[in-house]
Parts: C-alpha cells; sequence; structure tokens
DNA sequence: CTGAAAGCGCTTACAG
DNA sequence: CTGAAAGCGCTTACAG
C-alpha cells in the first residue's frame, strides 16, 4: 500500500536507534557503527522505503544547478531558437522544486568559442549539463571532464556513442530520411526525378545530413522508382546567388526533376528561389519548423516539413537530469522523438503549442 | 526576485498578527475583524504572496480526489485502451503529491447504463471530474449537476458547449477532416474517384464524423479536382458480409475509384475487406493508431493514419484538474492537440510512447 | 476575534 | 558513534 508509506522514524523505532542515525546511514556519511548500519539498511530494504521528496525538497536549501550548453540562435540558425522555450518551460513546472538553470550558449561555426564555454560550464559547479554536441572532438573531450568530475550529462540533438551519456533525446536521423523519401516519393510520380540538396555551411552538419540523405535513399531500395532518377547537389554556402546558380542548372540539366528534398533545415533558401523564378510547380520537402520554412509551407511552396520537437528535446532534457539527481530516476539512455509530419493543414498544432 | 519569496510568516510580521490570523485571512475561513482582513490581503498582494506548494502538500492529510468517467474499451472499441494509459502516467507522474484517481467506466453503445454510472461517480464525493461526453442530453444533465455542486470537470474526446467544463483537450475535429483531405488529395490523381465512407454503429459517433466529413470536403473546395468524383458510402452494421457487400457494390458502380478515406477508427475493417480480396491498389486514409489499423499500415494496405494522441488527451485532463484544483492554475479553455500524421515509416515512435 | 503550539517528513548542525 | 532539537512553510485544532 503506497498510502501508508514508510517514513525514517518507522525505520528509526524497528532498530530501536533515533532518526538521526537512520539519515546517517541513508545518507552514507559515516560515523555509525557497522552492525547498526547493517540492521538499518535490511530494514530500510524491509520496509521499502523511499524518501518522501516534498519534505526533503522543503527542507533543502542548496539548489540543484543544471546548465546547458547549446547553441546561439541566430537570423541563420533559427532552429536554435525553440530550445530555450523548452527549457524555461520545464523549469516553470518545476519551480516550487529546489533547481535553477543556467543557460550557456555557444557559436554554431567556431570551435575555439565552444571551447572557452565550457569552462564557464565548469566555473557554474553544475550539478547535471545538457549538452549539444556539435563539435565532435571538443565535446568528446568536455565529455570527459564532466564524467570525471562525475557530472551527468544529457544529450540532445545528436550524440556521441564514445561518451558516457545519461540519455540522448532527439531524433532517429537514419527514420526521419526514410520518413522523407516515403513522403517525396508519395508525391512524385514513378517517371519523373527527385533533387536532394545538401546545404552544408558548417562542417558538423556533414555527418548529420549523409545520414538523412542515407536514410532517404533507403526508402528507394525497395520502391518502383529507378534510382538513377535521384540526383544530388552539394551547395556549401547558401547566399542567393549560389542558390540560384547552383539549383537552376540543376533544374536545367534535370528537366524532368518534380520534387526537390532538402536535407537540412533551410528549405526556405530553395523555396525564395524556386518562388521567385516562377518555376513550375515542384514539391519541396525540408526539415524543421522555422518560420521562414512555415511561410512557405502555408503559401503552398513548400508540401513537407519534418519536425524533430527541438523545443520538446530541452524540456525533456532538463526533466531527465532533475529526475535522475532528486528523485534516483534513471531515464532510457536513447529516447527518439516522434518524428512529426507538418503540412500546411496542419501546421498550427505544431507551433503555437506551449 | 522568486529567491525570496514571501512567507505567510512575513505577512504575519508586517500586519502585526500572528501567522493564524493570516491564515484565516488566506483561505477566507472567516472570524477576523475586517479592519485585520484588509490591512493582511493588501500586504499579500504587495509582498505577491503565493503559497509555498511543497509545504501545503506535506501538510495535507486529504486527499485530491479525481473520477475518470470514460467509455470502457471493448474489442470492437480498442479505441478506448489508450486514454487509461494516460490517466496513469499522470497519476505517476504526481506521486508524491496528494491525488488519488478512481476511473469509472459505462458502455458505449448504453445511454441507461451512463447514467448509472453517473450516480456512482457522485457517490465517489470527487473533487474534480474528467469526462467523455459520448451521450449529449445525457452528458449535459451530468455536467449541470456537477456545476451545481461546484465539481470542476474537463471534457476530452468532445465537448459540450452548453456546459461549464473548466477545459478541454483533443481534437480540432473539423481541422483534421481537412488534414484527411489533404492527404487524400496529394496521393489521388486528379481524374481519379475518391469514396468516403462512414461506419456509424451508434448514435452519438454520428456528429463527430459528420463534421470530419465537413473538414474532408471543404479542403476540396479550393483543389482542381471535380467535387462529383467524391462518393460516399454509410455502412450501419459493419460486420464482414457487410463490409464486402456494401464496398463491393461502391467499387464496381465507380471504377475509377482510387482512394477511400474512412472517418472513423475502423479503417482496418476497410483494409481487412479490401485485402482479402486482392483488389486493385487503392488508398485507404483512416483514423487511429489502433493495433490493427497499425498492423494495416506496416503492410501498406493503408497509406495513411491520423492520430488525435488518446493517451495524451487523458494524461493532460488530470493534469489540468490537479493544476487547478492544488496550484489554482486556470487552464486554456480549448486545447486543440496537434493532429498526427502516420505512416509506416514513422508509426513506431507514436505506438512505443509511454 | 486572535495567538500559540503541534506536526507533516525530512535535513542539519550540535552536544555528548 | 549516537541522540535530541531546531526548522523548512504550511495547516489544524484548541485555548482564550
Amino acid at each position: 500500500m503506497p498510502s501508508n508509506k514508510a517514513r525514517i522514524k518507522d525505520i528509526a523505532a524497528r532498530a530501536g536507534v533515533s532518526i538521526g542515525t537512520v539519515d546517517r546511514v541513508l545518507h552514507e556519511r559515516g560515523e555509525v557503527a557497522e552492525k547498526t548500519r547493517e540492521r538499518i539498511i535490511k530494514i530500510a530494504k524491509d520496509l521499502d522505503y523511499s524518501p518522501n521528496f516534498l519534505a526533503r525538497a522543503l527542507k533543502t536549501k542548496r539548489k540543484l544547478h543544471l546548465v546547458s550548453l547549446l547553441p546561439e540562435a541566430t537570423e541563420e540558425n533559427a532552429f536554435w531558437l525553440k530550445h530555450p522555450l523548452g527549457l524555461k518551460r520545464a523549469i516553470n513546472e518545476l519551480d516550487p522544486f529546489p533547481v535553477k538553470l543556467s543557460q550557456v550558449t555557444f557559436d554554431l561555426l567556431n570551435e575555439k568559442n565552444f571551447l572557452e564555454k565550457t569552462v564557464n560550464v565548469f566555473n557554474l559547479h553544475p550539478d547535471g549539463v545538457i549538452l549539444a554536441p556539435i563539435f565532435k572532438a571538443e565535446s568528446i573531450d568536455f565529455c570527459n571532464r564532466l564524467t570525471k568530475k562525475k557530472i551527468p550529462f544529457v544529450f540532445l540533438d545528436g550524440y556521441l556513442k564514445e561518451s558516457e551519456f545519461l540519455s540522448y533525446t532527439g531524433e532517429d536521423i537514419f527514420q526521419s530520411g526514410r520518413v522523407a523519401g516515403q513522403l517525396t516519393d508519395m508525391v512524385t510520380p514513378v517517371q519523373k526525378d527527385i533533387l536532394i540538396i545538401n546545404i552544408v555551411r558548417n562542417l558538423k552538419n556533414v555527418e548529420h545530413l549523409n545520414i538523412r540523405t542515407q536514410g532517404f535513399l533507403s526508402y528507394f531500395t525497395k520502391s518502383a522508382r529507378n534510382s538513377e532518377r535521384i540526383i544530388k547537389l552539394r551547395i556549401s554556402d547558401p547566399v542567393p546567388e549560389n542558390i540560384r546558380k547552383e539549383t537552376g542548372r540543376a533544374l536545367r540539366r534535370n528537366p524532368e526533376i518534380s520534387s526537390i528534398f532538402v536535407t537540412g533545415s533551410k528549405s526556405y533558401k530553395i523555396a525564395d528561389f524556386i518562388r521567385s523564378e516562377e518555376i513550375h510547380p515542384l514539391n519541396i520537402i525540408g526539415y524543421d519548423l522555422l518560420e521562414k520554412n512555415v511561410s512557405h509551407l502555408k503559401s503552398g511552396t513548400i508540401k513537407f516539413l519534418i519536425g524533430q520537437r527541438p523545443e520538446e528535446q530541452a524540456y525533456r532534457g532538463v526533466r531527465k537530469l532533475f529526475d535522475f539527481l532528486s528523485l534516483n530516476k534513471v531515464p532510457e539512455k536513447m529516447e527518439y522523438l516522434p518524428i512529426d509530419i507538418v503540412t500546411s493543414e496542419n501546421v498550427n498544432f505544431f507551433i503555437n503549442n506551449h
């Protein structure tokens, strides 16, 4: 019966000691005779003791200090605008509990800046860290230092299997490529061509986008479509003139292209071009509910956007650390969030939330 | 600064009274001189006082008693299997707090049974009620009685604007019809026909399914498709032989049908028929992630399922009542959950959750 | 009408 | 090594 939960007092009574002694055993603060210790541990187990979380939170002076280390959102990287909303929602919900959050951000294009910011994180003496491991080598190093200091950390957006992370929350990247493949397949006649565009400004994105591309292509291995009808294009510097030049050339060379899959979150740049040139109707399939993408989705230039719930990723990161640190709840190691298929008709439900 | 929140003690000190008096004012328990009362209220406002939730929960003996009144899940109504999972998750999450939940279920096809069960609900002396208002007249009556007793209640699955409900959590039914329309439009060649099937065994569903149908049709008012190419079929008793007879006849009469939209959660019944007859490839679009639907989705017989997050509806119902009753948080009156578009490639993320 | 006190279950010094 | 006590912020019952 959970209604009559065992309390420290009950354990003390059974063991014939005071609650102070029980507490010392439970918190492993030592200074207890071995015999007493064993007796108390056994009784606690027998009574299935777990501390009353409310009483503990009420009494505790010290706040849990969580620190997030995520890329700074910019005009060019609006994707990272959503995460702070999720962090904030989590903290608001945990309001009465002794937790606080410090947000540290780094420049998405600058490894050195990331390194500097990791120093800031340590200076904050965090109890737990939420990290987007954008720069692989630097992140591994940072994580090792966290592990050495016994500071638990969670990943979002991506993960490094080399590190001893508590949990990952995010997309199943390969599978999200498959979803894109399926949607593209559905709206593209069999005899037509498909163009895949990779926009890669910063190196880190390469792996991410490659995996999505692989997932995308893997969908077509079983389909009736001839895989030679899938053309790839890579654009390094997505300034409008490059977009125009390179996309335009690809379209001229392959006049049968009727769908364009953009592997990253910048499909609005392609849509800007397609719309300005008044090109024949094309299906554009892209990622992430950035304002500019959504606007093209609503006007019909983009057909599908795939969402990866960035706000929810951040929210869960905070919750997992809190639950782990103050309730000893160990989260699932890998949590893949649903891959959302978003069109002009259901998009409003995804952007107004929270 | 939320770090130095005002406490009852602080108010008492400023007012020059004891904390008992402050408490009496705050809880409107009377027996306080009017002048003192006003002074205390003013000070509380000045200090922006809000009670410490943890201390309150720790002290409070009495548990909040929430009661859910939802249809019983059966073989024929597997949709209602999901809601108890959401209720349970909410209660688990609220574990340390003084809340409990009693679940009352009724027969989805039996008004009289519903009436009997409302009596049970009152006998449980609920502090708040979660209700699926399946039977309109009976539900309005029940809600009026709740209102008279000042028992707050939330709706899920549907709502009655005639009632003074605290909040509704669920689908935007018309819009979900539009989403179905859009998906169907995308996968159906313009010169082909579309069949809408309404399976209505019990009366309550009529309104629900009609609204979805209207939403569906509304999507096509702007499309290039000739609306005469949309055929409607209604099946009252969905036993296999009826399905076979009626669907078969519709398909024979309209050989150009290439997509079937099933307005309710029983698209698997149509899919069973289509598959058994080895009919030429058709697109089936339906609702809800019932096991049988999902199985057809994975095998390809169903192309799209639209999800309405039943588990989440129930979860939020509990949370809203709890937040309202113990934190005085007033929820949004209408909360439309996202309309999920689900295919064989992303379905796993939607069914393993929780 | 008002105050003083006990207690929810835990943590944290402090005294011995 | 161990116990007794104070206190987190609130609620509740009781005395005056």
